[in-house]
DNA sequence: CGGCTTGTTTATCATGCGATAAAAAGCATG
DNA sequence: CATGCTTTTTATCGCATGATAAACAAGCCG
């Protein structure tokens, strides 16, 4: 639509723009710094747009001119790949796993702890939508993801809460004990699709979801576990 | 791609596609149930593809040629709007809001049919993700459909646990008493996500999450109520 | 049969996309 | 200043998309 009508704006040295959206006009930079640079602004411009989003339009934002993308990247799935990658992986904390399984904190400590973290992480705006559009299109990076969450968060939960209730065993956990598990997590989870893919405002105490369904999975648990193992 | 190779298949009066996905070449039909195929093949298409999918592939499932749509639509956009409107508003049961008041059922059996319903409704595959492309797409239509549910289902519920309680009163529900209500309907609803979105296998027992979230919140509502009014 | 209406297809346009090749511009070094 | 290497832009290709106009075909009525 507009995307001819305003590169009048700044020739060569352009200031931060007057006119649209398109930041200063880029200079020469480091290969790193220009990746750097590029990924971030994919990742918040896909996080938007969703990944039908164009090569173009993401080129304006960032001031460059669009075939400049294809010298470091050799196509836009490479991209698309590279934010994936940044935004699933690099934040993800090996702390959450770990921190879980410290026996001699309370659970319900433990618990609020690491989803005080966790939500701090994840119920964020670009990383929230990116997850639901890559969840959507079925990717293989979204069923890791959840695979990841199952493996390393809810599992072990479970298993602590085995522990904490006096039920230590090795058996492997039942569905029922999962189904528990993942009803905390949903509650919780829900509250930051809400506040993002809803838009709705934000509760003015954010961690009492967190409490309220930590209570309830406490309160639930013996009950599930004792019918699990009994 | 292959839009081109496969119209070799049944010139005339074809049967079902031996070759490809494409059903049988239709003949010639009457508006009302051209139009009315279109919708619902579009609402499976888009369901898929997202809105950006495109006019060709949704006609050459539905054996027809491209420009027909355009003879039923004025443009692609009137054609998802159609699809938005059959999803969020035809599903839509009044009932729900109705039965959620009759005091003569206890409100948690009031509560379970509820959601028994309700999950039946949406926990479906089209509804699910067409829900959540509108979502991402920051839809009016989607944003209605969010106050529509907070109005009609949840403000609803708040008043009736205050009366199922004895805390008779017109004061507007609390911040608190909602966060609690979103809790509840947010576990619930949660496991649609996992379903559909995460595609996660069901659990065996369907209803045992809304039995679960729904007593959990009947279990914390009075102390909740009673500090909202006390 | 001929003529009429209307559902459907064929052919086509303008536009936007991802991607490539070649020219231009920046910057260090002789 | 000239040289050489690297970043960035200009120009462009092939293709798919949404949309339109004109040709075609099926049924109905005289």
């Amino acid at each position: 639509m507009q995307a001819h009508g305003d590169d009048l704006t700044a020739p060569a040295g352009g200031s931060a723009g007057a006119g649209g959206a398109a930041p200063a006009r880029s200079q020469r930079m480091l290969p790193e710094e220009r990746r750097r640079i590029l990924i971030e602004k994919a990742t918040e411009y896909f996080s938007e747009a969703g990944f039908d989003g164009g090569t173009r339009e993401l080129a304006r934002r960032m001031g460059i001119t669009q075939p400049l993308i294809y010298r470091y990247f050799a196509s836009k799935d490479d991209l698309v790949n590279e934010v994936y990658r940044v935004v699933y992986l690099e934040k993800w904390k090996d702390d959450w796993a770990r921190d879980l399984c410290r026996r001699e904190v309370a659970l319900s400590a433990r618990l609020l702890d690491f989803y005080a973290d966790y939500t701090a992480t994840v119920f964020e705006r670009r990383w929230m939508r990116i997850f639901f559009f890559a969840g959507l299109r079925g990717l293989d990076i979204n069923t890791r993801y959840i695979e990841r969450v199952r493996a390393q968060i809810l599992v072990p939960i479970c298993l602590e809460a085995r522990a904490s209730f006096g039920f230590e065993s090795a058996r492997p956990v039942t569905e029922a004990e999962m189904a528990l598990v993942w009803v905390m997590h949903g509650a919780i989870f829900y509250q930051g699709i809400r506040s993002v893919i809803y838009g709705l405002p934000d509760p003015s105490d954010p961690g009492h979801a967190a409490r309220l369904a930590v209570a309830a999975y406490l309160a639930e648990a013996p009950r599930t576990i004792a019918a699990a193992l009994g």
